[in-house]
DNA sequence: CATGTGTTTATGGAAATCCGTAAGGATTTA
DNA sequence: TAAATCCTTACGGATTTCCATAAACACATG
């Protein structure tokens, strides 16, 4: 968004950084770094929010999370900041453990000088989170949640049935695919999430942010 | 939120403005104005957001509703423009229709352009919509989602049974409140927002911003 | 008062879910 | 290689949801 971009490009003048590019499209980002790459200069630093407002152009990279991905997969040494309002601590912590980002600031009142923190730390080759991101990672729960169980609980939201899902399953050679197995998941969600129904189990997802 | 609105500054030191007052605090923002009154040098204009982030300062005045409802009272001839991430039709119409504000701009790409345009637009004494919010307030439904469905989406998002939904009317009073005619209410919310089945309303209802 | 209209409640059967148990494979470990 | 373990699948029964039909009730109108 245009008044984000703008606060945080101010943020971003307060500091001695020589190339600032900024765009307001992931497949535009991507492109630009396509085209560091080739130069031979290489951007050193990614931020992004995760979350983009869909409009008229369609994207490829339509969440900062593909960008992010994409990008650490073409240029495993870049460093990339998440800053954006999302503060669901699933979210995070998959950023944080799967993927590996150097930092995340969850958006506030004083977050403009959380991020510039976040910079200068991250140039220092460590790690940083806003204290509201620490947060969210210190409670730490052992059990991982994979993209199968996502993939699940979208589907679900969709308003398919387990049979259905099954059934979708097998068309796109996914496993397990069986409604058995499917049940299965999903009631060691329901328990994981504290959920006494699938109705429950959609409702916390979506409130975790998880979907 | 600091970047936000060093954004919005930034868009409004483009703008021939005289004074411009910002803080981060409803409550902070109804002292000012008081003080502005007493001084009798009253605002002409407001441009809040609608949420506020919460943290160890207590406030009465804790969203951007509260507030501008508050210096309405107060100063029924003061212009309120909303600046917010918030796209829920329902909620758009309550204040455009209910509160009687002058302007809504839906943030997003390039909000600051539409934010700057409200300002003159309310200015000349006229109303303004940005295009998302248009859309939110044109597409009128003939079909009231009432306080009574709400409260059924909020019950079953809880993870209740229809059956202890039933039970919980029942409880407290409210009618109807037969397992029969929960379904049949429910069947009809599931019509209207086009779910296969009760996961699918959820969903659907919590995306909404309805629960 | 009878009639019509709409809402609430009741009922029954099909479909889907929930949940426990268990069989069959695959993988790891001794 | 055998045993243990984990994962996937299968099955059965209790519960719940889903859906259509109909009875009971309230309320307005002629």
């Amino acid at each position: 968004m245009d008044d984000i971009s703008t606060g945080v490009l101010t943020a971003l003048s307060q500091l001695e950084i020589a190339t600032i590019d900024q765009t307001q499209y992931c497949d535009n980002a991507d492109l630009k770094a396509k085209k560091a790459r080739k130069d031979k200069k290489p951007y050193e630093l990614l931020i992004t929010d995760l979350s983009f407002a869909k409009d008229h152009r369609k994207q490829k990279l339509v969440s900062g999370e593909d960008l992010l991905k994409k990008l650490k997969k073409d240029q495993p040494d870049l460093k990339v900041i998440v800053y954006s309002v999302e503060d669901k601590l699933q979210r995070i912590r998959r950023l944080y453990n799967v993927h590996g980002i150097d930092a995340y600031v969850c958006k506030g009142r004083k977050s403009l000088q959380e991020l510039k923190k976040a910079i200068k730390t991250v140039y220092k080759g460590e790690k940083y989170l806003s204290a509201k991101a620490k947060n969210a990672l210190s409670n730490k729960s052992d059990m991982e949640i994979d993209d199968y169980d996502i993939g699940l609980l979208k589907l679900l939201s969709k308003g398919m049935s387990q049979d259905e899902i099954s059934a979708d399953l097998k068309g796109r050679s996914i496993s397990p695919n069986s409604l058995s197995s499917i049940e299965k998941r999903l009631s060691k969600l329901k328990i994981y999430f504290k959920a006494n129904n699938a109705i429950h189990l959609i409702a916390n997802a979506k409130d975790l942010g998880l979907i």
